[in-house]
DNA sequence: AACTATTTATAAGA
DNA sequence: TTCTTATAAATAGTT
């Protein structure tokens, strides 16, 4: 996508594999941020790392009318 | 972020609220997929729309190393 | 739905 | 891993 467009393949390198991950987990996570806030939607992401982390995003529902 | 950029609050005009829920949404889930096959992990996402419909990207885990 | 001017995300490098 | 920077990708406003 920048110093040189990449092709969307597993990326065989484990550190830059790891190195990319972790940039564009943060990135997901914020369009996702942007995309329940902006448009008042739910969203939920759940990102299981290879090193068995997990990093969510969930935005919560609105309250019951009946409340 | 475009012909003026936007600031992250809800959009309060209903119809250009769609345009840019079905525009984002569209965006985060091609994120969610080039994520899981760039590096390898899973990825899963769940947008509940206004409407009613539900949109979502999931990848599979791998086989289980005991078959 | 298509276009396009800009912003944003990000690959590579430091 | 955090910062920089050049460039690809996403997208806000418009048509």
């Amino acid at each position: 996508m920048v110093r040189g467009k990449i092709v969307i393949r597993r990326i065989e390198n484990m550190s830059s594999r790891q190195v990319t991950s972790s940039k564009r987990r943060r990135g997901l996570l914020k369009k996702a941020r942007e995309l329940a806030i902006l448009c008042d939607v739910q969203v939920g992401v759940i990102v299981f790392s290879s090193t068995g982390c997990l990093y969510e995003y969930a935005n919560p529902p609105p309250p019951p009318t009946w409340a």
